[in-house]
Formats: structure tokens, C-alpha cells, sequence
DNA sequence: CTGCAAAGTCGCATCGAGTGTATATATTGG
DNA sequence: CCAATATATACACTCGATGCGACTTTGCAG
């Protein structure tokens, strides 16, 4: 990697370690571009060439994650169950939008959970997400109608989301979110089982 | 109703038409609030006193809908089975988001297909609707644990707006959106039937 | 009817997000 | 060291959104 790339990723770090930083200081509308910006050294304009909005900053984290578990979603290991897959596919998607470690990942949630605009914009990249796991269960399963897989992927992430959020806005630490998405997830396993065409994927 | 409530909604309708007609002919954001108060006679400042902001005009006839379906959510029909409530909800709300008819439905549709902090909106909105339903579900069935409730609602939703979703993105025109819907609809009740608890309902 | 309070409208000023563009500077490869 | 290219910056601008004070309309009580 040369300096070029090596500098520009220093700095997108330094835009959103400055801004998260700020948005915990300060709030997330009291914090204005320029305020980041200067924090981060750069100029105003800069920003915007490495994100193409305020809000993005604050999923720079959750984005670059998401990406990885699209990349590492299409290969996967000889011989690997389907339900293995769906299992695997399932952690890693999961540990992508919890997110409660990472520096910033406390804040990154409060912000997301208080800013109705983020909030909805945290559902759209969700949305986006399930796009990629509708594809690999095609694959699986290549029998299955278009409908009833998208169906299927739409059921197994609305019911995980709606169980995250509801944590969320519990306020739920690590521990008890964790075992609540545990629950979830054995509820939308066994819906998921109950589906024909699915079923005898394991 | 006085007149000064009946004027209210007048001007009210009178920017939602001149909204949906210029983003209809011009594009969205190449439609400004002042182009749309002028269209509607009425200044720019007073456009904000009716809707908070440029995207809500979008959603304004979804929001009606939606309010509507809440505000009846509550009261059932004396010794209807839960089951058939569920249903009745569903259909209700199906009808609310759909929306292929109203005078500007295709419009809005459009839109809300095209522009992704529509669709991340639209998306929201559908979040929120929820809340509702899970309150439905808890009087239901009261022996339901919050976690379990929640999830089971977010496995409808889900799968139902993924199919709705699927449908948008292919084109398609309400004959088939409906029956895919139906076929979403019956994926997602055969989910249903196989969580504990929630199987006695009928 | 009349005057008064409340509600609503409007113009004006302002702020901040986001974009286009031209210029300057830094990096790369030769 | 040079030329090509990528990146940073300054400047100007548009537009969405908000606050405020003045003005107008409506509803109502006397």
C-alpha cells in the first residue's frame, strides 16, 4: 500500500475518530462540519470527499464491517452445511451491527437510537444487508421461488432486528442482549424450519 | 368544525398536491419549497407549518393511513378470535402501505423506490407501526414474554416488507403484487403457527 | 357589533449541510 | 527531476430548515 492510500485512510480515521468524539462532547446537531473538520485538521470541504454526508460518519464503523461480511459471504467452506452457512452467516452479520465493542460503539448506538434520521437510515443499511443474504440462499437453494426466499430473508432478519432494537431501547447491556438475541434467534430458526423447501437444508 | 380548521386542511391538501404534482413533473430535487409554496399559494415559511420538512409531504397520505390504522388497532370486535384479528390488522395495514391507489399513489411510490433516504424513511415508518402491533399481540396473549412478543411481530413485519419491497423493485403492477403478498402472508402465518404460544390463538 | 385574544401567515435574517469549480500542492512513476 | 495524476483547499453558491417580530384573520365574549 503506498502513502497516498496509507495517508487518506489515516485520515478518514482522524475525521471520524474527531467527529464521534465530538458528537459524545457536544450532541450530534450541535456539532457542525467545520467544528469536525478543524478538530480533525483538515479543511470543511475535505470532509465531504471522505464522506459523502454528516450522518455517514457515525456508520463509518458499522459500514466498513458490513462490507466484510458481504465479502466473506459468497465463499464458503467445502462441504459446509447449509445451515452452517446460514448459522455462520448469522454471527457475523449479528457482530456487525451490535457493535458494542469498537471505540466509538457505545456512542455510535446512543446516537442511533436517540436521532430518529439515523435511526431510519441504521434500518435502510439493514435493508441493503439482507439484499446479499437472499442471493446465497438462492444459491442453496436453488429450487426456491424468488418470492418465498426473499420472504424467508425478510423474516429472518425482521425478527432479529425487532429483537436488537428492543433491547436497545431497553437499555440491555451485552449480557442480557446477548440472550435475548439467543431467544430470537431459536424463534426465527424454528419459523425458519417451518417453511417448505427450507427445511431440508440442514 | 370551524373554519378555521377546514381552511387548515384545505391549504394542507392544497401543498400535498402541488408537492407530489411538481416532484411528479419536475423530479424531486430539482423541486424546491419555494417552488412548491408558490404552486400552493402560499408563502415558503408557512410550508414548514404544515409538514416539518420536505420529505414528510411524501409521506403524507401514508401517514393519515397509518394513524388511522393505529387509532383503530385497539378496539375489537366483541368475541373475534385473535387470529381473525391478526388478520384484520394485517389487511388494514397492507391496505395503509400499499397504497397503489390515492391520487398520487404511484407517484409516491416511485419516489420512495428512487430516492434512498425516502426508502430509509419509509422503513421507519413501518418500525414505528409496529410498536403498535406488539402491543395488540401482548393483549393477546398476555402470558407472552416482551422478548418473544416482539420478535414474533418483527417476523411478520419482516417478511411481509421484504416481499412488498421485492415487489417495488421488479415493477410490479398490483395484480402481482397481491398475490405475492399473499404468498408472503402465508410463509409468515405458517411461521407464526410454529412459535409456542402463539399457536393457540386461533 | 365591536373589540380582544389566540391562531395563523408572512417577510426577514440566519445557520448549516452539501456541491461545483478553479487553484494549489503532494505523490507517483518514469 | 519531470510530467501526469490524485488530492486538498478556498471561494462562491444553493437549498432546507429555524427563530423572530410584525401583521392579518378568526373565534368569541361582552
Amino acid at each position: 500500500m503506498g502513502l497516498r492510500e496509507r495517508k487518506k485512510l489515516r485520515t478518514r480515521r482522524a475525521i471520524a475518530d474527531a467527529a464521534l468524539r465530538l458528537f459524545d462532547e457536544r450532541g450530534y446537531e450541535e456539532t457542525t462540519i467545520s467544528d469536525i473538520a478543524a478538530a480533525a485538521d483538515v479543511s470543511p470541504r475535505t470532509f465531504f470527499s471522505y464522506f459523502p454526508s454528516k450522518d455517514d460518519v457515525v456508520f463509518a464503523e458499522m459500514d466498513e464491517r458490513l462490507a466484510e461480511v458481504r465479502a466473506g459471504l459468497a465463499e464458503r467452506p467445502e462441504g459446509e452445511t447449509p445451515l452452517a452457512t446460514f448459522h455462520r452467516v448469522v454471527e457475523a452479520l449479528l457482530k456487525a451491527i451490535v457493535a458494542e465493542d469498537g471505540e466509538y460503539g457505545a456512542i455510535q448506538v446512543t446516537l442511533i437510537r436517540e436521532r430518529p434520521s439515523l435511526q431510519a437510515q441504521a434500518l435502510k443499511r439493514l435493508a441493503d444487508a439482507e439484499e446479499g443474504f437472499v442471493d446465497v440462499l438462492r444459491e442453496l437453494a436453488p429450487d426456491l421461488d424468488e418470492v418465498t426466499a426473499v420472504t424467508v430473508i425478510g423474516v429472518a432478519f425482521g425478527g432479529l432486528r425487532a429483537a436488537i432494537t428492543y433491547c436497545r431501547a431497553q437499555r440491555y447491556g451485552p449480557e442480557r442482549t446477548r440472550e435475548a438475541t439467543e431467544r430470537a434467534l431459536a424463534i426465527v430458526t424454528q419459523a425458519l424450519e417451518s417453511v417448505p423447501g427450507v427445511t431440508d437444508l440442514g
